[in-house]
DNA sequence: ACAAAAGTGTTGAGAGTACACCCATGC
DNA sequence: GCATGGGTGTACTCTCAACACTTTTGT
C-alpha cells in the first residue's frame, strides 16, 4: 500500500550519514523609532541578493539551543540582552535559498529603542532601521517573514499586553497608547484605553513624573513583574 | 566590543562546509476515539529509548518542504491526506537526542477517526493510540511536545472552530459539542453552545438526519467551505 | 407510556463603546 | 493667558451566563 517502512525514522541509523539541510536562526528585531514601527535589517554584501536588505541571522552552532542562537544574533546586532523574544515560525521551502537547502527558525524580538547600542562602524555589515510600512526590497523570502511577524505582533497586541516591551522601563500611558496606535495603525480612545490597561492590573505607578516641558506632567508607570500579561479573551465556549 | 563579524551569516561561505544539525519533522496526530482525545504513537525498536513510545516523524528530505514532509509522515502512518495540519513549534535543545544534534519541526494534524486506515501489520513499526489524559512514558522530549500540542489545541478551540476537523464530514451539533467537551475537559451548556456555533455561520444543514435508534433523530451539519473559521475574539483595544 | 436524545427562549449582569470637558504646567 | 498634553465619568448597547421544559423517536 505504501512505502511505510523506508520512510520511518531510521532509529538504528547514524543520522550524520544523511544529506541534510542547513539550519539558521533569523531574528526580526522590532523597535519604535520616531513614531514608527521599524525593523533592523542588514545589507548583504555577496551573492545571492548582493546589495539587498535581509533579516539578521546566522547558522545554529552545534552546541547551542535555538533560543541561544537567537539571543546571540540579537546581541551581535544591538548589544541588547534579556528582552522579549519568541519563536515565530520555521520557514523551509526547498528553494528559499538558491545556493543550498536552508531551513530557518525565525524569532521576533521586541526591543526598547533606547536600549540599543548603535555602535556605528564597528561592524563589517551595514545595518539600517526600516519602517514596517515602507520596506525596501528584501532578500530570500524575508518580505514574507516580516509581513507574518507584523501580523502576529498585531494579533498578539490584541489579547496580551506586550506593547510595553517596546518602551523604556518607565513610560506614561500616553506613550503606551501611542505604541499601540503605531503598531495597529489606528487611533484609540484615550479613556477606554486607560480604563482597560489599568483594570488589567499589569502596571504600577513609579511615583515619578515625566515632563516634556510643554503640557501637564504625566505619571510614569512600570510593568508589574509578577503580573499575568495575558488578558483573558472572550471565550468561544464558556 | 563583540565578535560581531565572525558570527554573521557567512554569505560568501559555502554552508555545506558547516557542521550542522539534522532536521526532522514530527507529527502529532490527534483523533477522537471512544469519547477520548488520543494521539498516535510509535513504539521504538532501537536505542536510545528502545521500547518506549514516540511521536511519528522522520528526516526532512533535501527536496521537500516541511509541509510535504509532515504530510508524508502523516500518510505513512494513517494513509490519510488533506486534513487539517499546522506547524506547532520547533524544538532544538542540543541534548534532546542523545545521539546527535537533531532539530525537529513539529506539526499537529487533526484527523477524523473514521478516515484512518488501520492497516494492521503491514508496517514494521508497532503503533498505538493513547489517551492524551493518560500517556505512557515517552522518548526524547516528546512528552513536553504532546503537552504543548494539547495546550495549543485547547487554546485554539476557544477562538476558532477547528473542532469539526476531528469529526466526519457530516455531524450533529451534539457530536460537535461532545468533541469540545472531551478536549476542553469540561461540560458545556447545550443552548449556549448551539447559539454560538450557529451564529458564527460556519455550518450548514445537509438536510439529512442521524438516528441512533434511541431518541429523537438529529440534524446533520457540514462545514461551510467558504466560511471564515476564525471567530472574532474580544479585542483588548477596540 | 416511558426512556433517550434533540431541540428551543428569557432574563440579569457585566463589558464594550461612544463621547466632551477640566487640569497642570511652561512660555 | 494661552498653548500643550494629562487626566477623568456616564449612558447606552450588546454579549455572556445561567437556567428547565417540550419534542421526536424506538421499544
Amino acid at each position: 500500500m505504501m512505502d511505510t517502512v523506508t520512510n520511518n525514522i531510521p532509529e538504528n541509523y547514524d543520522p550524520s550519514a544523511f544529506a541534510r539541510p542547513s539550519v539558521t536562526v533569523d531574528v526580526v528585531i522590532f523597535a519604535l523609532v520616531a513614531e514608527d514601527l521599524q525593523a533592523l535589517l542588514i545589507k548583504r554584501k555577496h551573492s545571492p541578493f548582493a546589495g539587498m536588505w535581509a533579516i539578521p541571522g546566522g547558522f545554529v552552532r552545534i552546541n547551542e539551543s535555538l533560543e541561544e542562537a537567537a539571543a546571540r544574533e540579537l546581541a551581535e546586532e544591538t548589544n541588547v540582552r534579556n528582552v522579549y523574544m519568541e519563536q515565530l515560525y520555521t520557514f523551509g521551502q526547498p528553494d528559499r535559498d538558491p545556493r543550498t537547502r536552508v531551513i530557518t527558525v525565525v524569532y521576533v524580538a521586541l526591543v526598547p529603542y533606547d536600549a540599543i547600542d548603535h555602535h556605528p562602524g564597528d561592524d563589517a555589515a551595514e545595518t539600517g532601521w526600516f519602517s514596517m510600512f515602507n520596506l525596501p526590497d528584501l532578500a530570500f523570502d524575508h518580505r514574507e517573514i516580516l509581513d507574518y511577524a507584523l501580523t502576529r505582533l498585531r494579533y498578539k497586541l490584541e489579547y496580551t499586553a506586550v506593547g510595553f516591551e517596546l518602551l523604556p522601563d518607565e513610560f506614561t500611558l500616553s506613550d503606551l497608547q501611542k505604541a499601540y496606535e503605531i503598531i495597529l495603525h489606528e487611533s484609540l480612545d484615550k479613556r477606554n484605553f486607560r480604563r482597560k490597561i489599568l483594570s488589567a492590573n499589569i502596571l504600577e505607578e513609579t511615583g515619578r513624573m515625566k515632563s516634556l516641558g510643554e503640557g501637564r506632567p504625566a505619571k510614569l508607570y512600570r510593568y508589574q513583574q509578577n503580573a499575568i500579561a495575558e488578558i483573558k479573551t472572550r471565550r468561544l465556549f464558556p
